[in-house]
Formats: structure tokens, C-alpha cells, sequence
DNA sequence: TATTGTTATACTCTATAACTATA
DNA sequence: TATAGTTATAGAGTATAACAATA
């Protein structure tokens, strides 16, 4: 990779510099950051960040959720959680399971082997990501995730129809 | 399994969850506000983000640019490049133009229709974002941003110390 | 009728690598 | 030999819309 890519924040001009630098400087931290997690992810899993959070999703509710939460929780549409489920049941890491009471849903849940598989990634994915930020103070994590906290917050009620965890 | 090396492993977890909390909140940002951009750049301007950004490096760069300049800007590889160049080029919004001395070589510059079509486009791109910030106060906006230029700056050491090219 | 989830389709972006033409 | 740019390929992610099953 390379620092030339600075020069994204060249796209900053006119009154509302400080907004648009602010932007692109988000943008920015957040591309290299995630670049590094695909590529990892890529080359140490052989899988893909959509499929990483999916599974992330799911451990985090280890009782499984209906598709339409993930589709919901992972902001992209339905056809594509079911492609990437798919995937994921094809090599036993998740199954789907049927619900009392209404059959057009199901939950879809890690199966033992999607744990520890989830769970070697996500050791992994954790020294990225700590490594990713080292460069700054506790008190700076903390500002940062504050801040970034009204930020979210906003986009929320921008966009009513967004799932407000995380 | 000594039970002590799972309290380790679940200590350290809890150690570095202030680290994974931050990374998915402001991913989660960055994806909400990029999804704006992106579905407003397809609805209002039917073009893309990459197609966009590739229009502001040379908005930037009235005397153009050298595909490979291009192509280390925009942090992606020459053929796709030539894909969005060939595209824009068949639209008149930019054009080819040879350069002296060195025949395999051009420089890639906005049309005046290009220059013309990319205003109208970043007139629209700067309410976006001055909308999604608009719940910061001026002060947040510059905490935020010198706070993000720490992480950055730390990426860009990162990725110095694992790719020496640049 | 509305909702849940699937299928089908098409398009964009991406990396990789082989290729052409210059240098 | 090395470099600039293109072409070819394959894969992933996405939105959209039509569809089936169920509520």
C-alpha cells in the first residue's frame, strides 16, 4: 500500500473543508484498516470480511437469528445473506434451524465447528485490530469511540431503518 | 485445557474488547455514511464512488495524471483503472493525452464537460457530508478529526514496515 | 394481502497474470 | 531487461425484482 493515497483527502475544497476532510480522513483510516483485515483474513482463512461478520453476528447470539436480522444487522439485502448462509452451511460452519410457529423462518445458528472456527479468526482479527490502533493513548480510544458514538447516533436518525448495535 | 490459560485468553479478550468496540464503530460509521454517498452518487449522477474519486484526483490535478499515479492514488491495481478510465473517456468526461519523451506514457485529464459534471457532483457530495456530521459541534469536528489523523499516521507506519514499495 | 426467504440476473469493483509497446 | 499500460479472467459483493411458501 501506499502513503499517495494521503492524497485522498484531496478532494477537500470549498467552505465546508472541514467536513469534507473530516470525511475523507474517516474514510481513509477506515480503508487501510479494513484492507488489512481482508487481506488476513484472505490469506490466513481463506475467507472474506461479509462471511467474517456474519459469523460474528452469530456469535453473538448464540441462540441464532432469522435471516432478516442478519440481513438487517449487516445492512445489505436479503438475496445476499442467503448466499453467503449458503456458503457458510455448504462447509458445516453454520446450519439453519426451524421455528415453532411460523415455517417461513428460520434461526440460523454456528454449529460446534463454526465456533471454533470463528473463534481462531477472531483471535486473530483482535491482534489487527489492536495493533491497528497501539498508536493511541486510552483516553484517546476512549475520546474517539465517544465521538464517533455521536457521529453513529446521527446517521441513525438519518436513516431510521438501521440497526442501532455496535 | 488448564482452566488458568482460559482465564488468560479471556482476560486478555476483555483487555483489547475497548480496541474491537472502537474498529466496529467506526467501521459502522464509515459504511453509513459511504452508503449515502454511494446511493445518492448512483440515484442523482447514475456513476459510482471509484468513478468519483478517480474524477476528484483529477479535479486535484488539472494538468493530469499518469495512469500508475492514478492507480497508487486510488489504492488500486492498473487494469482496473483502465476499466474506469476507458468508461469515463467513453463518456467525454475525461481524456487521454500523449506526453512527450515517453511514448508509453500518458496523462489522464478531465474534459471540460468532466469538470462541468464533477462540480455538479461535489456540490451534491458536500450537503451529504456536512449532513452526516451535523450532530457534531465545531469542537467535535476537530477532536475527531486530529484524533483519526493519529490512527492514520500509524496505519501508514504499518504499512510501511510490511511494504517497503512507495 | 403482507411477510419471509429464495432465485435469477446483471453490474461494479477487485486482484492476478499474461500480454504489447515502448524504454 | 525493465516499465507503462492493456487485456483477459475469475471471484466477490451488491441491488433489484420476480417468485414460492406461509401467515
Amino acid at each position: 500500500m501506499n502513503p499517495s493515497m494521503l492524497d485522498l483527502e484531496a478532494r477537500a475544497h470549498s467552505e465546508h473543508a472541514h467536513e469534507l476532510r473530516l470525511w475523507l480522513r474517516l474514510l481513509t483510516c477506515s480503508q487501510l484498516i479494513e484492507k488489512r483485515v481482508r487481506t488476513g483474513l484472505r490469506e490466513h482463512f481463506d475467507t472474506t470480511l461479509p462471511r467474517f461478520d456474519l459469523m460474528a453476528q452469530l456469535e453473538r447470539h448464540p441462540e441464532g437469528l432469522k435471516m432478516k436480522e442478519l440481513s438487517h444487522r449487516l445492512m445489505v439485502t436479503g438475496g445476499n445473506v442467503t448466499g453467503i448462509t449458503d456458503q457458510l452451511v455448504n462447509e458445516g460452519l453454520v446450519e439453519r434451524l426451524n421455528v415453532d410457529g411460523d415455517r417461513r423462518v428460520f434461526r440460523v445458528r454456528l454449529t460446534e465447528r463454526g465456533r471454533v472456527s470463528f473463534a481462531d479468526m477472531a483471535r486473530q482479527h483482535e491482534q489487527w485490530i489492536v495493533e491497528a490502533f497501539e498508536g493511541l493513548s486510552p483516553r484517546d480510544l476512549d475520546n474517539l469511540h465517544r465521538l464517533l458514538g455521536k457521529v453513529k447516533q446521527h446517521q441513525i436518525q438519518l436513516n431510521q431503518n438501521v440497526d442501532p448495535d455496535a
